[in-house]
DNA sequence: GAGGGGCCCGAAAACGTTTTCGTGTTGAAA
DNA sequence: TTTCAACACGAAAACGTTTTCGGGCCCCTC
């Protein structure tokens, strides 16, 4: 319509207030933070203008001059996917609570672009950050680019997505206990021919959750079928794979890692002919909106994704605010918990 | 283990440089961007020292003397949603493909928050932005924090959920078009007491797909039946509305304006005997991986959620580059598609 | 041998803040 | 009247860059 917006005024800074006022900067920014240097005429004066044209610091140059920027950085493998969504919206909060934007990167699962992250997140645009690794790179193991930025004084966190090598704080859940907690579960409810269907070893979640299914297999003495364990490495077409997995073998019980293997899983069930929870018990991990409102509704183990960001942005906070810095790196554990829904309560009939 | 990393290297100035190789600052600063003015050997020396050393500008600095940041914001109503997590995806990769970051910030659908977001984005800490307004916002219908970062020259750029009545780049879908399309395609399949479950009017895209149904309906000479149309307030629970609404009516088909919406509806269809599709044929809006792994999988308009992002930060970017500002604002408009699946294909016996 | 270019480099300003320090004016005490 | 504190304000430095400008030095040309 009109190409110039009515009133057009470009952002206010100090040296124009003085000039306008004529004053000195240095009166403007005092006066501004209400100094008991500038008199009362003059401090109500200025802060009337500031005011009255909506005046806010710049906060690239506080940034500079304070050499800190209040924002934290947050690099995630990917996003489309409610765990990593719960994820931002924990660290979002406690960040807004404490003062702190936050600067999201994505790496896709890929190690350069994670790398790329980290030198963006390094140059003084962030205070420190938050960091769940790329699948790539656990992959490939390299981490110097995170020893590199480490080593320049940057705090960094790492949630969900760990890596031993480099010292740090540490925000993790019990992945081995919570999959033991959900495959007892299983046990509990009469199941003892129970499949796992999880990622390769190399994923460090992925291996963790494996080693829960081992222990509650032993702990209840459930003879261990090498053959029931399918280690899925490609995920895009993880649903073929699932269900010839499934289709050949004989089971009461299935343990899934995450939301897309379980809803597969059942799907491959239902094409054999066998109804969940009537004929085959299945538990997920990851509790999603995906689990909640399939049909059946699947039991979780809930990873609590907003308290771990929440956690992770905390412990970051802090790091970046203490002024010692000989405080021990702390790992903290965000216990799950199982969320029992229709996928595992046994019942005659399918009442839905 | 060790407090102290082994080689604690903080972070390097082009002071530092120049006082360790004694040289003015100036020359290492053009040194390293390679200027004619240097001789040979000292930009060798100085290249050299700045890469042993890892040297890196300060991003903060840059920011401030050029007074551009390289980083656009980013703000959504929500994000355990797949739709905005796909918008993100979008936004973030052209945005890193052009050289820029991306600030993100949540209002949760509030108008305080929003609000909030807003003034962090204006002061300095990005180049523009990218905005998809709050629910709450949309009720409320006050736009001045809107009119005034925009009248302070910011470049916004709007998604989905867009204002009428701000005047500035825009990015959405044929949400009427889209929903005309998918009654349309019920009705080809016999459907003729269909029911709408969308939103209360004053969301934009839920008005408007209501729109796109009314239109459906009249152009196929099908009777509107208002006793058909639900309009759900309150989200959180909206599952009995739907439940209790579709358990009192007649009808063969069910348009939903979203996953959620769609599931209830299965759901509630489930209950009452009926079958989907069998008895009853639904469609939804918005593409996501609920209805790609529901059973049975859904029918959906596809919105093409990291299309509508990466179009609305190549705008962005555009109008953040421009030197010259006479350029008319623009809409664009990224088409929909359907995406047809399990929930609407008819058949005699469920195969699953 | 004087003037004139190139060639290299340094000083300084600028971006928008905050903060330390200095300084001029006032009023009251000596 | 002199002295000194309190008061109110301004100048300048600093954060880390980039860039404009000026200047010293060498060598070449008349």
């Amino acid at each position: 319509m009109n190409f110039d917006p009515l009133i057009m005024k470009p952002k206010l800074t100090l040296k124009q207030i003085a000039r306008e006022l004529d004053v000195s900067v240095s009166t403007v920014s005092k006066a501004l933070r209400d100094s008991p240097e500038i008199s009362d005429e003059t401090r109500q004066k200025i802060q009337a203008f500031a005011k009255l044209y909506n005046y806010k610091p710049n906060n690239i140059a506080l940034s500079l001059k304070n050499r800190r920027t209040r924002t934290i950085g947050l690099v995630l493998p990917e996003i489309v996917h409610d765990f990593f969504a719960t994820v931002i919206t924990g660290v979002e909060e406690v960040a807004n609570k404490r003062g702190y934007n936050v600067l999201i990167c994505l790496s896709n699962n890929s190690f350069d672009r994670e790398v790329m992250n980290l030198e963006m997140l390094a140059n003084g645009s962030t205070d420190g950050f938050i960091l769940s690794v790329a699948k790539e790179t656990q992959q490939k193991g390299d981490y110097h680019h995170l020893q590199e930025v480490i080593s320049q004084g940057m705090p960094v966190v790492m949630v969900d997505r760990v890596v031993n090598e480099i010292i740090c704080d540490k925000v993790i859940i019990d992945d081995s206990d919570g999959a033991r907690d959900a495959v007892q579960h299983l046990i509990d409810n009469g199941c003892r021919r129970i499949a796992i269907i999880t990622t390769v070893d190399y994923i460090s979640v992925g291996k963790l959750r494996t080693e829960g299914y081992l222990r509650a297999l032993r702990g209840n003495d459930v003879e261990l079928d090498e053959d029931l364990i399918l280690k899925i490495e490609d995920v895009d077409n993880s649903h073929e794979a699932i269900s010839q997995f499934l289709g050949a073998r004989e089971i009461d019980g299935v343990f899934a890692v995450n939301e897309q293997f379980a809803t597969s899983a059942v799907k491959a069930l239902l094409n054999k002919g066998l109804s969940v929870p009537e004929d085959v018990l299945v538990f997920s991990f990851s509790d999603g909106e995906l689990s909640r409102r399939f049909i059946p509704s699947l039991s979780t183990v809930n990873q609590h994704g907003a308290d771990m960001g929440a956690k992770a942005a905390e412990l970051l906070i802090d790091r970046i605010e203490k002024t010692v810095t000989d405080e021990e790196y702390q790992t903290a554990i965000v216990k799950t918990s199982l969320v029992e829904r229709e996928s595992t309560q046994k019942r005659k009939k399918a009442t839905v």
